[in-house]
RNA sequence: GGAGGCGUCGCAUAGUGGUCUAGUGCGCUCGCUUGGAAAGCGAGUAUACCGCAAGGUAUCGAGCGUUCGAAUCGCUCCGCCUCCGCCA
């Protein structure tokens, strides 16, 4: 959600990202409902304001009778301010986040632009092949049982799989909680930046429906598992359940950064994907996955997402994998985005780049609906500005190894850095 | 799942229908005092919205209700604690 002040005095800036990033709304009558909604505010409050007066001390009778029919006025006009305050946030709920100033321009993903490629594409000299051929002739993933069990797009993962998940788990935690490494991509990436670790955290993965809205994650409705009979929804990413753990606290200017690197499953029901990558673990309904999300003061939070992207680009260089980073066009962007950067790792199998990481910006358009703060050593308070992005999606991730360390034979490398973590260098 | 208790200003507590515009203590900030500090004394110390301001309104876990008037009474929900049951 976006400041209503902030909107009142940028009504041109606010009408761009709106038409920009494709979204139907009317922002005059958004302006039309917050006049009429502080109109009534104000009539209300000076009816309070007698109601109060008159209700001190001892009552005359006729004392009472005139508090009677204020009584009733203002019960009519809390009525009329529930309405339009319903009008005015439903409005309000539609208003994008502004996009950032190096925010290409577009109307959908043809219009992304590619920033950088890093490392060459994968050669072989013979055809390699998708990671769901390699998996089944392995025996490290069985699509037809977990069909017969759960249902289309589940898995079971076996043997090897789960050990190589594990040690990219383990890998992911060991780059993201050392400070010394931490510091060094920073330096590398020329950012002057607050080298702090990131703290582990195992978040829960169910989620109130009233805090999934003010995550602005709860739409669509369709992407989403609901348990009826306790009215909780699973998460879609752990960022849905870290991003909402400070929801109304303030945090001090001394602590921040505040930054997790989670871990937890993702539970999607890929509506509107039907036929879309149906065989494999690309995209599945329950995966796994290593999620940063993080907490900045105002003035860092750009920075703080050029640090991230820096160390995503950082683990996907250790494990030797060829990518491309994008900047998403403001068509192709989320509402709540102020700058979207996508990284896509090189599939051999698939023989083009594929989605792997998702880094988010969202400046303080979550915090002001999740009322997170931070006080400043001023005094003052401001919403702190949060950053989410992939650290790894254990599948995908699973997927780009199988498919760029394939070997001939059928086989599978295993990248260097995480052998320790596997103990074999070889999934045969 | 059952029974009982509890949720008040950063923390601890008082408050059982109007005097609550929420008291007190601790903590914190500033000042006085001091060579400096402690103690002591004095002042201040929640958030949001509206307003140029004076000021007003809302918030005592959340919501709904009773009442001329609710921190206080009733209902629902959420959370915490104790005991029992069950369970990994």
């Amino acid at each position: 959600m976006l400041d209503i002040k902030f909107i009142r005095q940028n009504i041109e800036i606010v009408k761009k990202a709106i038409q920009n990033k494709n979204i139907d709304l009317d922002l005059d009558k958004l302006l039309a409902a917050d006049e009429r909604k502080r109109h009534v505010m104000t009539e209300l409050e000076q009816l309070r304001s007698e109601q109060n007066k008159k209700s001190k001390g001892p009552q005359s009778p006729e004392n009472i009778e005139e508090s009677r029919g204020l009584k009733e006025k203002i019960k009519l006009l809390e009525k009329e301010l529930e309405i339009v305050d319903k009008e005015f946030n439903d409005l309000a709920l539609k208003v994008p986040n502004i996009p950032s100033e190096d925010t290409p321009v577009g109307k959908d993903e043809s219009e992304n632009k590619v920033l950088r490629q890093v490392g060459k594409i994968t050669q072989f000299n013979f055809k390699p092949k998708e990671h769901w051929e390699l998996g089944q002739e392995l025996d490290v993933i069985d699509m037809e049982r977990a069909a017969k069990v759960s249902g289309a797009r589940f898995a079971y993962r076996k043997g090897a799989i789960p050990l190589l998940e594990l040690a990219v788990i383990n890998y992911t935690f060991s780059v993201l909680t050392n400070e010394d490494t931490l510091k060094k991509i920073g330096k590398k990436a020329k950012l002057d930046i607050s080298s702090k670790p990131f703290r582990p955290i195992f978040p829960p993965v169910m989620i109130k429906p009233e805090v999934f809205q003010k995550m602005d994650r709860l739409e669509p409705k369709e992407e989403r598992y609901h348990i009826p009979s306790d009215d909780i929804y699973l998460i879609g990413s752990a960022e849905h359940t870290i991003g909402s753990m400070h929801m109304d606290e303030t945090l001090k200017e001394e602590e921040m950064p505040v930054r997790y690197i989670g871990f937890s499953t993702a539970f999607r029901r890929e509506a509107g994907s039907y036929g879309k990558d149906v065989k494999g673990l690309i995209r599945m309904h329950q995966f796994d996955k290593l999620e940063i999300e993080s907490f900045t003061l105002p003035e860092n939070s750009q920075k703080e997402q050029d640090f991230i992207v820096a160390i995503i680009e950082h683990m996907v260089q250790d494990l030797g994998l060829p990518y491309q980073v994008l900047i998403m066009c403001t068509g192709d962007m989320g509402k709540q985005d102020a700058r979207h950067i996508d990284i896509e790792i090189w599939m051999p199998g698939q023989n083009k780049y594929r989605e792997t990481h998702t880094s988010d910006l969202m400046t303080d358009f979550q915090a002001r609906r999740l009322n997170t703060k931070v006080k400043r050593v001023s005094g003052e308070s401001q919403y702190v500005h949060m950053n989410d992005a992939t650290a790894f999606a254990l599948s995908r991730i699973v997927v780009a190894i199988m498919e760029n360390y394939q070997t001939e034979k059928g086989t599978i490398k295993i990248p260097k850095v995480l052998q320790k973590y596997t103990g074999f260098k070889e999934i045969k």
